[in-house]
DNA sequence: AAAGGGTGCAACCGCACAATC
DNA sequence: CGATTGTGCGGTTGCACCCTT
């Protein structure tokens, strides 16, 4: 048996408020209050609402010193860095934002951020519109909303736009002349951030730009120094002071091969990665479109390849309830490359305390 | 001018947990 | 102490708007 439903569905009216339905709610809260009833307060009023839809719309939209309109890159470097910390917290995140709602932020996290965090750019035919389509979404904001908030936001992505890019363009970096002065690294960041720098566009100047977009964040950082034949790519240090970094499981390093040409990379890590962490990265490799395989050591080998194996079409695909030795796996990857990484395997698990774990995805070119 | 498709946002749904009976 | 009810939350959906073809 379930549940009781809150209300009568047959009876109440769904979809958008008109101005009289806000107009009621909002004066009846503002002289009453809730009454700490919210299943009770429409009969109150007179609203054929259901009581959780009236405080969804009391919380969301009508109740005072709410902000609507552009997210400032101040508000933008927040969200992103709490959100790479806790993940999908929207309501503790929201919390962090005085006058935003946890939907607020939501849908502009998943509109917006997540395509600029996983820098991808919209279709190629898209990018006309983007750039009269972000005009046209803020001028019907700013028809809709006289309480618009200053047009700083908004008129740094309007007004930087260029007309490839969805998102104002990152500033330009001087080229460092080894990785190792990369200044500044999320350090509340999670897996999916770092892995986003490595599998997203395999270029520095990408994975700087990341970095770059959680400046709030920045900390010193120590990077040990790369094995033999790779690159170090990130690595990330938990901050002991932080109270918010319960579960925050940060990938250690993160090892590439120097060849551009090469199609695989290798992640090294000695920290638990949560099941979470890796459905964000399934989402992003799957978001690619490009075929991929896993291989893990670890004893939690199973979420590894559940989380990568939910659209692969490589052979991993076909049983995603086996495991699979590095030697089936290796052998999706360029020999080079894996006869490279063999040789410096002994390096990278002395760079990680026990218990060893690694990953290894290539991206067929 | 119209159809088709992408995007962003408001609102809904259902689950988990807390509070109350 | 279990059952019931209310609240909070994250995920998802529906739709209006706008652009491209």
């Amino acid at each position: 048996m379930g549940r009781a439903p809150c209300c009568d569905k047959a009876n109440v009216k769904k979809g958008p408020w008109s101005p009289e339905e806000d107009a009621k709610l909002k004066a009846y809260i503002e002289q009453h209050g809730t009454g700490g009833n919210w299943i009770a307060l429409p009969q109150k009023i007179g609203l054929k609402r259901c009581g959780k839809s009236c405080r969804l719309r009391w919380l969301n939209y009508l109740r005072p010193n709410i902000k609507h309109g552009a997210f400032s890159e101040e508000e933008e470097s927040i969200i992103c860095g709490l959100y790479v910390t806790i993940g999908s917290r929207w309501s503790i995140i929201a919390a962090q934002l005085p006058g935003r709602t946890d939907n607020d932020i939501k849908n502009y996290w998943n509109t917006r951020l997540k395509k600029k965090l996983f820098g991808r750019q919209p279709k190629e035919r898209s990018a006309g519109r983007i750039a009269n389509g972000l005009k046209g979404e803020a001028t019907k904001r700013n028809q809709k909303e006289s309480s618009m908030v200053n047009g700083a936001g908004n008129g740094t992505i309007s007004g930087t736009i260029n007309n490839n890019q969805y998102w104002p363009q990152l500033p330009d970096f001087a080229p460092p002349s080894s990785l190792h002065e990369i200044p500044h690294i999320p350090h509340h960041g999670s897996p999916s951030d770092l892995l986003t720098c490595v599998g997203g566009q395999f270029s520095e100047d990408h994975l700087r730009s990341v970095f770059s977009t959680f400046g709030n964040f920045q900390n010193p950082i120590h990077i040990p120094p790369p094995p033999p034949s790779l690159s170090l790519r990130g690595d990330m240090l938990t901050d002991p002071s932080s109270t918010i970094l319960g579960s925050f499981q940060p990938v250690n390093s993160i090892y590439c091969d120097n060849s551009q040409s090469s199609n695989t990379h290798f992640i090294s890590t000695n920290q638990e990665v949560v099941p979470n962490e890796w459905n964000e990265l399934q989402y992003f490799v799957n978001d690619l479109g490009k075929d991929e395989a896993a291989y893990s050591n670890q004893q939690s080998s199973d979420v590894l390849l559940e989380a990568f194996c939910g659209n692969c079409s490589s052979q991993a695909s076909s049983t995603p309830e086996s495991s699979y030795s590095w030697t089936d796996m290796s052998s999706l990857a360029d020999p080079s490359t894996v006869s490279m990484y063999e040789a410096c395997r002994p390096v990278i698990q002395q760079d990680c305390s026990e218990p060893f774990r690694e990953l290894m995805y290539f991206v067929p070119q």
